[in-house]
RNA sequence: GUCCUCAUCGUCUAGCCUGGCCCAGGACAACGGCCUUUCACGCCGUCGACGGGGGUUCAAAUCCCCCUGAGGACGCCA
């Protein structure tokens, strides 16, 4: 058995979006799975809609998704010499012809072949006519006129197509440059790729280029087409889903194995499993369970994975992470051990890096930095609020330590001594310290804030 | 228009190949409760699906046919 090789092919028109992401998974876990090779090509022969920083995104999403490659990048607006000898020799060998139709007037022929209830089509003019190169003459594939193309799809299964539905298509434009179905498969074929596994939308695309590699004489690599991912209203996927490009998903605070984790099982199950490390995915995606119809994109779901991913990160490594997040809401100049030592009061109530920044941030800046409480209604405090808060105070100035245990004992006593219900002081003591309705146990936040910051805060609202 | 693909809870899915163990299991979400001197986490529970119609069979989510619905392809785009 020759070594499995997987490549993902996306042109750089855009950034790396989840579809796209997705198949890269598949490609990557399955070249894993079988200890073969995952290559990256970039189909770049559109040279009016390819941009560099395209490229550049999507080797970076890729990278920060965990994906290596085996090799560099293949360009395949580097490789047209590759083609042209492909086309040559179909051209040398009969099995593909020149063709002076012009654009128009195949437009014309397709046109006609709707009126009548057919399938578009280019009906073959110029395929014995030996027209030879000349000025916008392109370059068609001489296809077989009857038959069948037969193939066994990863997660389609077995598909039969008629020949009759295809036409002589080009495989090499006016221009000279390569056609898309005639590049992917002299690509494919010179870089051995065992295994196709791309999005569905390719599918009928497949016998075409079935019929390339026939005349080629090469061999058919193993296809698999997975289905689209729709919108969570089951509607083609666009930005109102949430679903975005990978490099939005990383802006979000995203963590790349939760991401992982819910692409992979899109599409593909292994029983009721719902979390996998890396290696489980490597060790049990062998290109079976694939599901064959299109799944709906869940934000909910894949937010609740990179909750339980963030909660299995070290918190050293958190702070690493959280810190840049942090930087863009402003708080510069922080010591790792700052954030280290906040971050496990706020981590179970975050599903994401930058709500875990935005949620700290009161206990972050100082206190001139947090906003005024308004004066009254929602979110301010009472007179009675005031007037406890200044008995507390008392309290907290004259405790001898200020741990969130003894701090906790010694709300107990407050509570106790003074006769008030917790939710008397209580919430006033957090909009004090924190401006925030919710969130950590005071004592903890006390503590963290040390005493002198505590009381400061306490000061402002009672000033 | 022609060809192709797809169809289990709101969503992701298990089960389908090799009919009975499925009055359909798990997860996310939602809802309710417990825990908690807030919020969240955690735990427990509730709601909730085999698109429709015909067959085949003692028995169908599972096999066959039709219908409906959804998606894709039909480019000198990829």
């Amino acid at each position: 058995m020759t070594k499995v090789a997987t490549r993902f092919a996306p042109s750089p028109t855009g950034h790396l979006h989840i579809g796209g992401a997705r198949t890269a998974i598949f490609c990557w876990l399955l070249s894993r799975h079988f200890g073969g090779s995952f290559y990256l090509r970039i189909e770049d022969t559109d040279r009016e809609r390819s941009r560099q920083e395209y490229t550049d995104s999507i080797l970076a999403s890729i990278k920060w998704l965990g994906l290596d490659l085996d090799r560099e990048p293949v360009y395949q607006s580097e490789r047209t010499e590759l083609y042209n000898a492909a086309v040559d020799q179909l051209l040398a060998e009969g099995k593909a012809y020149w063709c002076s139709c012009s654009p128009e007037k195949v437009e014309a022929m397709r046109e006609a072949a709707r009126q009548n209830g057919q399938k578009p089509r280019y009906d073959g003019t110029c395929r014995e006519k030996n027209v030879g190169p000349g000025p916008g003459h392109c370059v068609r594939l001489k296809a077989p006129l009857s038959g069948s193309v037969v193939f066994d799809d990863l997660v389609k299964g077995h598909m039969v197509f008629d020949v009759a539905e295809l036409d002589d298509m080009i495989i090499r434009r006016a221009d000279g440059m390569p056609t898309y179905n005639m590049a992917v498969v002299v690509d494919d074929s010179d870089m051995e790729i065992t295994h196709v596994v791309r999005g569905d939308d390719h599918l009928s695309n497949t016998p075409r280029q079935i019929l390339i590699y026939q005349a080629l004489g090469k061999p058919l690599p193993v296809f698999g087409h997975v289905p689209m991912i729709l919108g969570s209203d089951r509607q083609k996927l666009s930005k109102r889903h949430g679903a975005k490009a990978v490099i939005e998903y990383q802006n979000d605070g995203l963590l790349p194995q939760a991401l992982v984790n819910y692409l992979a099982r899109l599409g593909w199950s292994h029983g009721d499993q719902e979390i996998f490390s890396l290696e489980e995915l490597v060790k049990h995606f062998d290109g079976k369970n694939l599901n064959s119809a299109a799944a709906a994109f869940d934000p909910a779901k894949l937010s609740w994975l990179n909750a339980h991913y963030m909660r299995g990160t070290p918190v050293p490594e958190l702070a690493g992470l959280v810190a840049p997040f942090a930087e863009g809401l402003g708080l510069t100049g922080l010591a790792p051990q700052a954030l280290e030592k906040i971050i496990p009061l706020y981590l179970e109530r975050n599903s994401s890096l930058d709500e875990l920044a935005a949620s700290m941030r009161p206990l972050l800046v100082s206190a001139d930095r947090l906003e005024a409480l308004p004066s009254e209604g929602k979110g301010s405090i009472s007179a009675d609020g005031k007037k406890h808060l200044t008995a507390l105070r008392e309290r907290l100035e004259a405790a001898p330590m200020f741990d969130a245990a003894a701090l906790g004992t010694l709300l107990h006593d407050f509570a106790d001594t003074s006769g008030l219900k917790f939710k008397e002081f209580g919430p006033p003591l957090r909009l004090a310290l924190t401006r925030v309705g919710g969130g950590p146990g005071l004592p903890e936040i006390m503590e963290a804030l040390g005493k002198d910051e505590s009381l400061k805060r306490v000061d402002v609202v009672l000033s």
